[in-house]
RNA sequence: GCCGAUGUGGCCCAACUUGGUAGAGGCGUUCGCCUUAAAAGCGAAAAGUUGAGAGUUCGAAUCUCUCCGUCGGCACCA
């Protein structure tokens, strides 16, 4: 141990010592306690950014409390490699994708190690490689293997600068998740995996994992899944024998229903007005509706004036047997429900604007539950138009009016018995509807795993036989930037044989989505060289499911949700045995950094020119000290404001911890470890009280993954040994032992914040070969220890501070009581009172009510 | 608009789970020591109506309600 700390020097050391000892790498082992501690893989965009850097210090702090806990921690690392940018720097420079993705990937890795985290990289996979892809395509066969995918013409969210499809979950807003540009419709052929099918057990699982995952993230998700109970009612149309199927989720009011608003899309449109005068009109309407879709660009908070046009069909309400007009509307959604609603103004907001704007009539059928319901029961008012008493919609449950027979039962009552009045009359159903799509994989790229299918005139679509995987992406194409895959222009790609009939046949030139890579990555790190499986159940089923996930929030939805599917889809083709992939999530914040000029805080990032290089950071303070300042500066929820200043105080934090090693290192290694026997002097049994206080208290935060609050007490540790006025000089053995047992404990606790330097003291207080090489452990605190020997506790006259006084802890209540009573202060507020009554909380305060 | 978080010294934050002395830690500020001087280092100090109001309670930063501010998600989803 030098005398100085020098940051880079011991940082290199042991960052060779952990590489050549392989201590990071670890293989099941049913003798210990199993943790996977997993961080979301980066895409590698060459450069590693204080986000990554956040992301990673958290996990790996959890690693090592972990490891020192004696648990089996696999902390493995990877490649989210497949991907856009990838293949805009080919257009660009003019190189493959793999050449740029590769060389960005040993720049990263480098800081990666540069950092000092503690990866098995062993364990290291890129989604880029086929060894990895030739499983996303596995997949894909199980799943078609089993329906869960299909393939269907449909309009799809499609980005007009990237020029390349989009899932709902990337086109959220409607715009690009990447590039934020308006995202546009399109017809395409697409392939689509069914995670419809499992959108309630996406949200019955949440149950599994509430008490490990941010509230918010599993509130996000619960939206986006968007369940919604109701029914769906068929109504005949007038003249004809088509039925339009509504779904609704107030069937309770469709009494008050004054039109069928169909989406300018409905199939029944082209069917039902054949021969009608008012054909070209509707047919104009609708044209204009879907243009407009797919070129309006819309604000959040903007919402589209509606508009429709009268059919001039009717259809008869199969409650009332009532004729209502059939309209298309442009605010209805052809994705949602059945593409149809019935319009229901007194009780809908929409449906209250459209018929404001048309002069449609609009009846009220619920009324407010009051005391009073009885004069309700004779529909007085039956069939009237209540448009001008309404100023706006009622949208709250209540007592049906006006509806016939069902006037006077209540709201609840009436939907449940409505939906089956209607299912045994044969004209609907209680229903369910979810917002969630199926997921649209295709993508109309050339770097990403090859969708393994071929296309036989004579054979149709024929699944690549899995001998035969993976389909390889081949080493030369011509990179446009146009709409088409690249592949569709790779004539040794695309021209292959029928897997059936041997006849020339083309392969599909779409490539997956990338959101595939990452659904089950984490699984294969758990076996990643398997040859002739994604992964051995076996080893497998002893890692997963991950005890800790950590990430941003940004993936709250998407990869978090197919993630959860993937694992469920995995269940069901019988590779595991658990139905949620992660036990627990961090989502941490931003890192942000003022923006030059204007004060303002904002997320680091190139084009606001407020990044920091953490390659930079590490050269001037060293890798402990930025992690040690990431992990402290904010709770790792929050945002994190950077502030050099704050990186100097970690130094300097770290620096005092050092040179009091280094101070104490030669008095402290040959005191006797079976010293507790002795008499303590008063500064020792002080510091022994803090110490064994401390170790309390960061264990306890770590559980709760309060790093932050950890960093504080490690300071207050070493504060207090500064206190103490213990100096090696004039240490008695005992002091010694005291003072041997806080560094120990400093040190050993300050290892995942900073786990270079923490190495090199542990060797300086005399352990030989490290704290990984030597198998420390975590300390363990002594409660008896830990105890105050004395208490000052408040006194309280009606609430207010009065008094304190002193007591050994653990003193009775009518001790505590007489001494209060008894103190002089307090006796100056109750002589000449009455004492209604005394409040003693033992160990906390005593609080004396006085009238 | 709907849903959800959140609001504590100048700043980042702790105490909120379990009501009991408002302050642990860091940054910044001021002062002292050290120094020819400065920086570094060491030592010390100042600073808050806990967003506002009400309720519950012997006692509220903590629990409940209303309002305000900030942040995030969703937003024609029938």
């Amino acid at each position: 141990m030098d005398e100085k700390y020098f940051p880079e020097k011991i940082e290199e050391k042991w960052q060779q010592v952990w590489a050549d000892s392989g201590g990071f790498e670890v293989e099941p082992d049913k003798s210990k306690p199993e943790f996977y501690c997993l961080e979301m893989l980066p895409y590698p965009s060459g450069f590693l950014h204080m986000g990554h850097v956040r992301n990673y210090s958290i996990g790996d702090a959890l690693s090592w409390y972990k490891r020192l806990q004696g648990c089996n921690v696999i902390h493995p690392m990877g490649w989210d490699s497949f991907g856009q940018p990838a293949e805009q720097a080919a257009i660009k420079r003019n190189i493959h994708p793999r050449e740029w993705t590769e060389e960005n990937i040993a720049h990263m890795r480098a800081q990666f190690k540069r950092m000092g985290f503690s990866f098995d990289w062993r364990r290291e996979v890129a989604a880029h490689t086929p060894e990895y892809y030739k499983w996303d395509q596995w997949f894909f066969l199980k799943m078609l293997e089993r329906g869960l995918i299909y393939r269907k013409n449909s309009p799809v969210n499609w980005c007009p600068k990237e020029e390349t499809v989009l899932s709902n979950e990337q086109s959220s807003g409607g715009v690009c998740w990447r590039c934020g540009a308006t995202v546009e419709k399109r017809d395409l052929e697409q392939w689509f995996i069914r995670t419809t099918d499992y959108a309630q057990a996406l949200l019955d699982d949440m149950q599994e994992i509430e008490r490990g995952w941010p509230e918010r993230v599993l509130t996000m998700q619960r939206n986006w899944i968007g369940k919604s109970s109701g029914a769906f009612i068929d109504f005949p149309i007038k003249d004809t024998d088509e039925r339009v199927r509504v779904f609704t989720t107030r069937v309770d009011t469709i009494y008050g229903a004054n039109a069928i608003v169909v989406a300018a899309e409905h199939p029944l449109l082209a069917k039902l007005m054949a021969g009608s005068v008012l054909k070209d009109q509707v047919e104009q309407f609708a044209a204009r509706v879907k243009a407009n879709r797919a070129v309006s660009v819309k604000q959040p908070g903007e919402e589209e004036a509606k508009e429709g046009v009268n059919t001039g069909l009717f259809a008869i309400n199969p409650f009332s047997g009532e004729q209502i007009p059939v309209w298309v509307g442009n605010y209805v959604l052809m994705e949602y429900g059945t593409g149809a609603v019935m319009s229901v103004p007194a009780h809908d907001e929409r449906d209250f604007e459209f018929a404001q704007k048309y002069s449609l009539p609009i009846r009220r059928v619920i009324a407010r539950v009051t005391h009073e319901q009885e004069q309700f029961r004779h529909d007085p008012e039956m069939g009237a138009d209540h448009s001008r008493t309404m100023p706006h919609a009622f949208t709250d449950y209540g007592v049906l009016i006006n509806s016939g027979n069902w006037s006077g039962k209540l709201s609840d009552a009436a939907m449940r018995e409505m939906a089956e009045y209607a299912q045994a009359h044969g004209f609907g159903e209680p229903a369910v509807t979810y917002r969630l799509r199926d997921w649209g994989i295709s993508r109309q790229r050339f770097w990403g795993a090859p969708i393994p299918v071929i296309y036989c005139a004579a054979c149709g679509i024929v699944p690549v036989p899995e001998k035969d995987l993976p389909v390889v992406l081949p080493e030369r194409a011509e990179f446009t930037g146009t709409g088409q895959s690249p592949l569709a222009n790779v004539a040794e790609f695309v021209n292959t044989t029928c897997p059936k009939c041997n006849e020339p046949a083309r392969r599909e030139t779409d490539t997956m989505d990338t959101f595939v890579d990452s659904s089950w990555y984490f699984f294969r790190y758990c076996d990643p060289r398997n040859q002739s499986a994604p992964f051995d159940k076996d080893v497998v089923a002893y890692w997963t499911p991950v005890d800790q996930y950590i990430g941003g929030i940004e993936h709250a939805v998407m990869h978090l949700l197919y993630t959860r599917f993937w694992t469920k889809m995995m269940r069901d083709i019988g590779l595991i045995k658990f139905n949620e992939p992660v036990m627990k999530l961090l989502t941490q914040g931003m890192v942000t950094n003022v923006i030059a000029g204007t004060g303002e805080w904002k997320a680091m990032s190139k084009s606001a020119g407020n990044g920091v290089d953490p390659d930079e950071m590490i050269g001037i303070y060293g890798a402990d000290a930025v992690r040690l300042f990431i992990m402290f500066a904010a709770p790792p929820e929050n945002e994190l404001r950077w502030q050099e200043t704050g990186i100097e105080g970690a130094v300097r934090f770290l620096r005092r911890v050092y040179n009091t090693v280094y101070r104490w290192r030669e008095s402290l290694p040959d005191v006797p470890r079976d010293a507790t026997t002795e008499t303590f002097s008063d500064a020792a049994r002080r510091l022994r009280r803090k110490t064994h206080q401390t170790i309390a208290r960061i264990t306890d935060d770590f559980e709760q993954l309060h790093f932050n609050t950890s960093i504080a007490a490690l300071m207050e540790l070493l504060n207090e040994l500064g206190d103490s006025g213990l100096a090696p000089e004039s240490a008695s053995a005992s002091d010694a032992f005291a003072v041997r047992e806080a560094l120990e404990a400093l040190v050993l606790m300050l290892t995942p914040f900073t786990p270079h330097i923490a190495e090199e003291m542990w060797t300086g207080l005399g352990h030989t070969n490290g704290v990984l090489g030597s198998g420390a452990r975590w300390p363990a605190a002594d409660e008896e220890l830990a105890r105050k020997e004395e208490l000052e506790i408040p006194v309280q006259i009606n609430g207010k501070l009065r008094a304190r006084i002193t007591a050994a802890p653990d003193t009775p209540e009518e001790t505590l009581r007489a001494a209060a009573l008894a103190d002089e202060r307090v006796r100056s507020y109750t002589d000449g009172r009455e004492i209604v009554k005394v409040i003693v909380v033992p160990n906390r305060l005593v609080n004396v009510v006085v009238r």
